[in-house]
DNA sequence: TACGTTTGTTTAAACGTTAAAGCATTTATG
DNA sequence: CATAAATGCTTTAACGTTTAAACAAACGTA
């Protein structure tokens, strides 16, 4: 327990009715003409029994909790805990209270989470949506609920988001690599129809175009997610081993860490010949022998730019519009810095 | 909003009183003396209408919220969000809510984070508390208030905690170096009055003296929170350019990650010649040259303890009786496995 | 002086639940 | 057959807020 004074306490010991107290604790004491006087009374005592509203109460009748629900892939993955880590400062500093959920890129999962927030009547979302959430979504959307998509969106789903440019970013990060002088790059990717995944093949192709370099579908690799330690091994096996690939792009840091623990393991020297970029950062990179060159996200300015859309959206600031926000990754861990 | 369905609409589309509504569907039928003719009337026309229970009505009047606060010191440190998931999912399971603080180790931001869940009115706190903190979690438990303290206890304050054997931990730790033969065994902590740091010092201590081997001062440094940088840049050179130390037991996998870096930086070969020990395990010492052996810490076991101690303490299953646990480390990293 | 307006307050009602007490009706008990 | 007990339900009240409407007193204006 808090402390269990209210309303009531406060407006026996000044000696007035409970509306008025509430009046002036919210801060419409002004507008419900509540006298100086009394209004300055108030808030003596209030803070002489250190109230605390009862927010239970308030939820009831003003039906809205002051919580939002973050559906994030995986909290124990540090690309979603830090950006769970910026999202609950912000939400912090607002006075918003947060629950997460970790979908684990499953449905049934993320439909469950889901729920599991619309029971807690959560004011708005915060999504990192996984493949076939779409429709879950677009469900959410239709009750007007305020929803932000993170790190993700779909294509033709009218909805706010707040993710980076993909294609840049693979654009830039393919170039990194071709300006290197690496002829046959190939990339990794996940299998997966998310949109932003399509993004960034499609900015590993534009780079390979606008450098009048073919493309060679046997240097584009989709790893299964569940399987990808054995997906990465055949695959990395097979572009090394073979000679095909002279660097490899890593769609993602999780595909990164793998596929480079698995060049580890079958010669040291191998990352040394083989060029490597990575999309997300990684301080784990620190340990290697050879700077990794990575495309660095800006978590942090993510995670602030979706909760302050949210918060925006819920006390309907903008009414309706939808926003979508595409932010610039940089270039990070190459030698020179 | 969910579904606006209150126990009011199931009650008048079935033609009985709200509160039989309720006994059913709260499971207090049976006892409530509710014909199972119009339980099941009830129950059916509650699943028509998917109704989800009003949270803040129910709140308002059992003066429980069915949410816990967990306050972490950093949940974008891989070992506390490791744990956060594990906490988020056991707390899923049981239909609980969870909120997350963290206090970055300062005394003020945890006093801050803590009056924000009481104010949230939550049931119960899982808390890994930051040094200083022992006179609000004393206060908090006067109050009451339903405690289970992780990863970190205090020596002299009768609390719920779920701990690792430190002392246990690092015995096991240095005994280890001892056994590989190294002679001067460094190490290197934080410097901090927090009990489980002492506990792991004590450890080191017994380790060495166990093994008949003197103790060095000059072999245990300590490293300040803020500058560990710089502390750990000077600690490395001292010990190893010196030569004073022929291995090192990190009592922290930050210091570790920080420590081992440091050591790359000097020279490729020092991290072959000097031996090395952590507290804690880390996904990145797979891409290293050399295994890097370390206390594995029971994550899972720690978070799913604490929060079934807690739940059982806010259900009051074992009245008041204070529950202490300390779980086993075990060894991890080492080349045979 | 009368009456509209402003000022400061109170009363009433509601949000959706739960818990206790009350009230018929039926069933058991001697 | 009278009475007690069990059964199945309803009524009442309360949790702590907020909001709208009502009210009284003081003031301004004609």
């Amino acid at each position: 327990m808090g402390s269990p004074v209210s309303l009531k306490d406060i407006a026996n010991k000044v000696g007035v009715s409970i509306p008025l107290v509430s009046y002036v604790l919210t801060g419409k004491g002004k507008q419900n003409r509540v006298s100086e006087e009394t209004a300055e009374k108030i808030l003596k005592v209030a803070k002489e029994l250190n109230y605390q509203p009862n927010l239970s109460a308030r939820s009831l009748k003003t039906n809205k909790t002051k919580t939002i629900g973050v559906i994030l892939a995986d909290i124990s993955n540090p690309f979603f805990s830090n950006m769970a880590r910026v999202i609950e400062d912000e939400a912090f500093l607002r006075d918003y209270t947060v629950i997460f959920g970790s979908s684990d890129e499953k449905i049934e999962k993320f439909d469950k989470v889901l729920e599991f927030m619309l029971s807690r009547q959560v004011d708005g979302f915060i999504i990192a949506p996984p493949e076939g959430s779409k429709a879950s979504i677009s469900e959410l959307l239709k009750n007007k609920n305020n929803v932000v998509l993170i790190d993700r969106y779909f294509e033709d789903l009218d909805a706010n988001f707040v993710i980076v440019d993909n294609v840049a970013a693979s654009l830039s990060a393919t170039n990194y690599l071709i300006k290197k002088g690496y002829k046959r790059i190939a990339t990794i990717a996940y299998k997966s129809k998310l949109a932003h995944f399509d993004d960034r093949c499609r900015g590993y192709y534009k780079a390979l175009e606008q450098a009048g370099m073919s493309l060679d579908e046997n240097l584009v690799v989709k790893i299964e997610r569940g399987s990808s330690k054995k997906d990465m091994g055949k695959a990395i096996d097979e572009l090394i081993g073979n000679d095909l690939a002279d660097a490899i792009f890593f769609q993602t840091n999780t595909l990164a860490e793998e596929g480079i623990r698995q060049m580890l393991g079958k010669d040291r020297e191998t990352l040394k010949k083989i060029g490597v970029m990575v999309f997300d950062q990684n301080s784990a990179y620190h340990f290697l022998e050879n700077h990794i060159p990575y495309m660095n996200q800006p978590i942090k300015q993510m995670g602030k730019a979706a909760l302050a859309m949210l918060i925006d959206n819920i006390q309907s600031k903008y009414n309706g519009a939808i926003k979508k926000l595409q932010l610039k990754t940089t270039l990070g861990g190459i030698e020179e810095e």
